[in-house]
RNA sequence: CCGGAUGUGGUGAAAUUGGUAGACACGUCAGACUUAGGAUCUGAUGCCGUAAGGUGUGGGGGUUCGAGUCCCUCCAUCCGGACCA
């Protein structure tokens, strides 16, 4: 009887199916073990061959565990949400509803037919409003939680309300910073509005503003792999940076247990520190550098006194050189210090309590404005008495002129206004402030949340820097700041504004990853200075791309002694190097040793770097001017997209306030939509729906509520769906508190590392979330984790020349001829065209009298992609080449090597576009899913990455076929359907031999292990190699195989459980309630070790550590013993050559080496 | 650029703790059986060499009786870098 895996294999499937034999259920005595593999989004483009791969991984782990006799939940359902399938609903008029509906049954067929052992009554599917229902309510109790940094968990924000009713936000120490602290009072005293807002701030999911990639021409946001080269990958349109209200998960709160969390988690290394690597934390210190306006000091102009302080100083010098009365208004300013009108304004407007922010002495563009509303871009000045002198009129009004040009309205009143009559000044602000806002249309939110790495109501001057490297303080020679940096427009002198300008627009063109991918160093000086604090030392102001405006302070001081990029950077520039390591430092790199004792440092000389972070840090504290900080690389996750597929927020806004919904309104569906069009304003496609988003207000007050229109990422679903398989269709939560507890953790979770920061950080931060709300046990989702390797394409090339020739009796002609590789090896390597134009005219000349055959000389052979399953290994089936692509290339002419065409190889990655992706359906067809699976667990260790060969298959189908023939007689006649065995079936009932015990219990000691450690490969070469042996031991014994087949069924199940069948004597399955009999619920063999016990060792023996010879021992000889039977080796006396060893090394059960 | 990983025959790979490098397969070559072979079986196969032998795990250096494995250094390739999922 021969192998016959499609019947079998369908069979098997069938009956699995019907019988329904991987339900799992919640309730079971026996141990539990999840095992998950990484949620699929539903590509159109099907599965190919590297996409299984962590599935059969992780199905013969479930199968082997189940055998082993656990529980297994092994899920599997679809990230169903996604950009790709709303691309293809623009490009092809295909709703994504539809087409994603589509892709996942093809993605079920193409599963099914490899033999998963899922349990399909849990699929999930994150598009299914039953789904996302419960991802709009974990949304929510995001936004109705914040974390507290007492107990470092987070807390429902009603606590934070009646803290704050109570107490207020006041600093245990340190000052009290307006616009940030508040009293309790004060907090009772707030507008709904303004209680919002502070709220906002503390919420785990929370409404701010962010940078997308903004294409106008597309009218839409593109992801950073949808800009190439600053313009859209499609249509190659202009892509900029804007800014749009997002809404964010405060994932930073939770870096530190993110980071703990790691410690307790089986990841790899590899994977641990990537994500440390992401969260980026990083111990320095904050530090304030006061701006400088330059060198050397201008001239005094009709002797003024040039005032002693650099802020105001500088503004000065980054005035027109004609400006000279600017001079004096500093020098005004410097005697005036605030005054008392300055102080009785500031205590009125201060803290939001004309409902926007206002700084005090704030510089915009090289003036000092004594107030500014920055949001709606009002500005007050409160003048002394000198405005009538002549020349500050002319001052003011050239002021006033740059201001009214800069949009900034301006408010000017006297100090005797301000005294006396307060509350007519505060009036007047307000209805300015009203009118501005008008005006800008702006909301008290936008102003309330913009950035402001400034400090809080203090408009000071100066440049705050964050470093790691406090104890280098002394070897900074520049300061570095981002292009989006705040100060930038501030601090560029006029000579600089041009550069500056050009290189911000540079910037602005360049995506956030090709600005850290750059090699070339890139920056602009701004023409203004900072001052070292501790020597007065002045220090360039530097833009560059390469310091990033979200980490840290987006300023960095440039050390170049100890810093390579900033060495690079001061090189590149000419800026000279202070050098304060002594000899550590080269003059050629940077060192960034901790270990060089300072010099040139002041007051840390002789010091050692490690021992002098802490002593600055200390002083810089002491002095004011900084604090010691920690800092992460990781940002808040943006939590929202401008787009149509995806979960709509639970979220309704009124009066600019953003309102939850109840939960019993969840869900909220995702309307129906035909033309997925932009919005307008950068907005998603919701924002076309006016019926949908404008609901009636709650209190009947007609208009003003509107649903928030912007929809969640990709990675909301995928952040909890481990949860929802233990308790798929529970209406009632999103995951019965009794289905968490008993499931628990994933006890495996295979997938790819491309997920390494993304969805593992969020999802193990949702975990710790939903812990800290009480509603799992464990705050970490994943046991243990396995990284899949990614299966590369191996692509196949042809190479083609266009030959242009005529013939005696017709026209020229030009045609496509294609070379092997052969030929295209040898014009690359001898350049001897002359030969190929003359194959090319022998080839062309078969066919028409050639006249004239013209080569384009000089032009290599053009690589072009070829479908590699039209190629066998390598060599091109050129029938079915011609008939490619609708006969593209029926009329070319083909240069052979002996008869054949042979393509070029090269690995890249699997991808339609290459034509080297090759469809698991089609393997599954020629060669059976038993063989697939186990192919693809031969390629190769399954953490690694390899390139595709369909080549090797066919080894590991004949080894399935060997081990079928340990069964079965395969008879050359084909034998009548439905006979069932007979005489061919060959398994007795004999007792086995010791050393077909040996083999046995080897394989099984090997594949449980094997098994065990992920190393399906090997495993799969000990089934080959006990096969190969048990074949050559004609062994057919039932105490041999069955045990084998029970080894074999997690990785090939179908053969397996057709040989079972066949070994209990019952041919067909076994029918309904029949369960016990599939080999599924058999049980796992036992290692005994007495059957493979040797007592000899065959011991190679060595001269001087290389082997020589081989001597077999007996496991309990001594070293005495060994050095005796070793010297009487002849090969070992020839080696020796007469002399006497130094030293016999013996290792018992390893190997004898010989020292001469 | 930053971070991670990987480099072993013609190919995929094995060598679990520093101890016989290349198991198991693919491919290739030779042979057997056969009307036939893209079936099956047998043998050979890292490279140089008729052989003895030499040489060999990306390059260079080191530790060791002994290094694919440990250390230093250089090079190459692949993956990820926050709106692809």
């Amino acid at each position: 009887m021969e192998y016959n895996f499609r019947d079998i294999e369908k069979k098997w499937q069938q009956w699995w199916s019907e019988n329904k034999v991987y339900k799992v259920s919640n309730d079971s005595p026996k141990p539990k073990c999840y095992v998950l593999d990484m949620f699929p989004y539903p590509s159109g483009a099907g599965l190919h061959v590297g996409h299984p791969l962590g599935y059969i991984a992780s199905d013969i782990y479930s199968r082997y565990k189940r055998l082993k006799g656990f529980n297994v939940l092994h899920p599997m359902g679809y990230d169903a949400f996604g950009l790709p399938a709303e691309q293809y609903a623009i490009e092809h008029g295909i709703h994504p509803a539809v087409s994603t509906a589509a892709n996942i049954k093809n993605f079920r067929s193409q599963l099914d037919k490899i033999g998963f052992c899922y349990d399909w009554d849990r699929e999930v599917n994150t598009s299914k409003p039953g789904y996302y229902k419960w991802t709009q309510w974990i949304f929510l109790q995001l936004f109705n939680s914040y974390f507290c940094h007492t107990e470092k968990k987070a807390l429902p924000i009603s606590k934070l309300i009646k803290k704050y009713e109570e107490k207020g936000a006041v600093p245990k120490t340190g000052e009290f910073i307006p616009g940030k602290h508040f009293t309790a009072e004060q907090w009772k005293a707030f507008s709904e509005k303004e209680k919002a807002d502070v709220l906002m701030r503390r919420r785990l999911a929370y409404c701010g503003y962010g940078e997308v990639n903004w294409c106008e021409a597309l009218g839409t946001v593109l992801a950073n792999d949808e800009v190439v080269n600053g313009v859209s990958e499609r249509g190659g349109h202009p892509v900029v940076k804007k800014t749009l209200r997002q809404w964010y998960l405060r994932i930073t709160e939770y870096a530190d247990r993110l980071l703990e969390g790691l410690d307790k988690v089986d990841f790899s290394d590899a994977m641990k520190e990537m994500q440390t690597n992401w969260i980026g934390k990083s111990t320095g210190a904050e530090i304030d550098f006061k701006l400088w306006g330059g060198a050397s000091p201008l001239p005094s102009p009709g002797g003024e006194e040039i005032s002693q302080d650099p802020v105001k100083e500088k503004f000065f010098r980054t005035a027109d050189s004609g400006n000279w009365h600017i001079l004096k208004k500093y020098g005004r300013e410097n005697r005036k210090d605030p005054t008392e009108a300055e102080d009785i304004l500031w205590q009125r407007l201060r803290n939001n309590q004309l409902g926007a922010k206002v700084r005090r002495q704030h510089a915009i563009q090289g003036y000092i404005a004594d107030f500014v509303f920055l949001e709606v871009k009002l500005v007050i000045e409160v003048d002394g008495e000198y405005h009538n002198e002549e020349e500050q009129k002319i001052y003011d009004d050239a002021r006033t002129k740059f201001l009214n040009e800069f949009g900034l309205q301006l408010l000017r009143f006297t100090n005797e206004e301000v005294i006396s009559n307060t509350e007519k000044v505060i009036n007047e602000i307000k209805s300015s402030i009203e009118q501005q806002r008008q005006k800008f249309k702006t909301t008290a939110a936008d102003g309330e949340l913009s950035p402001s790495p400034q400090g809080e109501g203090r408009g000071e001057a100066k440049l705050r820097v964050y470093t790691t490297r406090p104890d280098t303080i002394f070897g900074v020679d520049f300061m570095v700041i981002a292009p989006e940096h705040e100060l930038v427009e501030e601090i560029t002198t006029d000579e600089q504004k041009q550069a500056v300008d050009e290189y911000i627009a540079y910037v602005k063109s360049r995506s956030e990853r090709e600005r850290m991918a750059e090699k070339k160093i890139s920056g602009v000086f701004t023409g203004a200075y900072a001052l070292n604090p501790f020597n007065g030392r002045e220090i360039p102001i530097w833009i560059s791309e390469y310091v990033l405006a979200g980490y840290g302070t987006g300023a960095i001081m440039g050390v170049p002694c100890g810093d390579e990029r900033d060495h690079r950077f001061a090189k590149h520039f000419n800026i000279p190097i202070t050098n304060i390591i002594g000899e550590y430092y080269t003059g050629e790199d940077a060192n960034p040793t901790y270990d060089a004792v300072l010099e040139n440092s002041d007051f840390i000389n002789g010091m050692k770097m490690k021992d002098a972070i802490d002593v600055v840090v200390r002083k810089v504290e002491e002095m004011g001017i900084g604090q010691r900080k920690v800092n992460y690389k990781m940002r808040d996750a943006a939590f929202s997209r401008q787009r149509y597929w995806g979960e709509p927020f639970p979220i309704v806004w009124k009066n600019e306030i953003a309102y939850p919904l109840s939960e019993s309104e969840l869900p909220v569906e995702l309307p129906h939509m035909d033309d997925l069009k932009p919005g307008p304003d950068a907005q998603g496609p919701l924002a076309n729906l006016t019926e949908w988003i404008n609901l009636p207000s709650p209190s009947g007050e007609g208009l003003g509520v509107r649903r928030e229109v912007n929809t969640m990422p990709g990675y909301a679903g995928s952040s909890w769906y481990f949860l929802r398989y233990m308790d798929p269709d529970n209406e009632k939560e999103f995951c019965s508190r009794k289905a968490a507890d008993y499931w628990g953790q994933v006890d495996l979770y295979i997938g790819g590392t491309e997920h390494a920061v993304g969805h593992l950080l969020y999802s193990r931060m949702w975990t710790k979330f939903l812990f800290d709300l009480g509603l799992i046990e464990h705050d970490e989702p994943y046991k243990r984790l396995v990284n899949q390797g990614m299966i590369q394409g191996s692509s196949r090339f042809a190479y083609f020349l266009t030959v242009n020739y005529s013939s005696l009796n017709s026209e020229s002609k030009s045609t496509r001829v294609f070379l092997s590789k052969k030929w295209v090896d040898i014009i690359e390597s001898d350049n001897t065209q002359k030969f190929i134009s003359e194959k090319i005219s022998e080839v062309l000349g078969k066919k028409i009298a050639l006249h004239h055959v013209d080569v384009s000389y000089g032009e290599k052979p053009i690589p072009t992609h070829v479908d590699v399953n039209i190629v066998d290994g390598v060599e091109l089936d050129i029938e079915a080449f011609k008939r490619w692509r609708s006969g593209e290339y029926a009329n070319a002419e083909f240069i052979l090597e002996d008869g054949k065409y042979i393509c070029g190889v090269e690995t890249e990655k699997m991808s339609k576009s290459k034509f080297n992706t090759v469809n698991p359906d089609d393997l599954v067809m020629k060669y059976g899913a038993d063989t697939f699976r186990m192919y693809e667990m031969f390629l190769g260790p399954v953490e690694m990455s390899k390139p595709w060969d369909t080549k090797g298959i066919e080894g590991v189908h004949r080894f399935l076929k060997k081990f079928w023939r340990l069964f079965f007689k395969e008879s050359n006649s084909p034998s009548p359907q439905g006979e069932g065995r007979g005489e061919a079936f060959l398994v007795t009932n004999d007792e086995p031999t010791a050393e077909e015990l040996k083999v046995l219990h080897n394989t099984i000691r090997k594949i449980e292990s094997d098994t065990e450690r992920f190393s399906f490969n090997t495993g799969v070469s000990a089934f080959m190699i006990a096969t190969n042996e048990l074949t050559d031991l004609k062994c057919h014994k039932r105490k041999i195989l069955e045990p084998l087949l029970i080894l074999l069924a997690p990785y090939a199940p179908h053969i397996s459980e057709e040989l079972y069948a066949q070994l209990r004597n019952s041919p067909s399955p076994p029918g309904e309630g029949g369960g016990e009999a599939s080999i599924l619920n058999a049980s796992y063999p036992v290692f005994e070790d007495k059957y493979v016990k040797e007592t000899t060792k065959a011991y190679p023996v060595a001269i001087n550590g290389k082997t020589r010879s081989e001597l077999t021992l007996s496991l309990d000889v001594t070293q005495e013993q060994v050095e005796q039977i070793v010297l009487q080796d002849p090969i070992v006396q020839k080696w020796l050559d007469g002399k006497t060893p130094k030293k016999i090394i013996y290792v018992k059960n390893k190997m004898i080496n010989v020292v001469i």
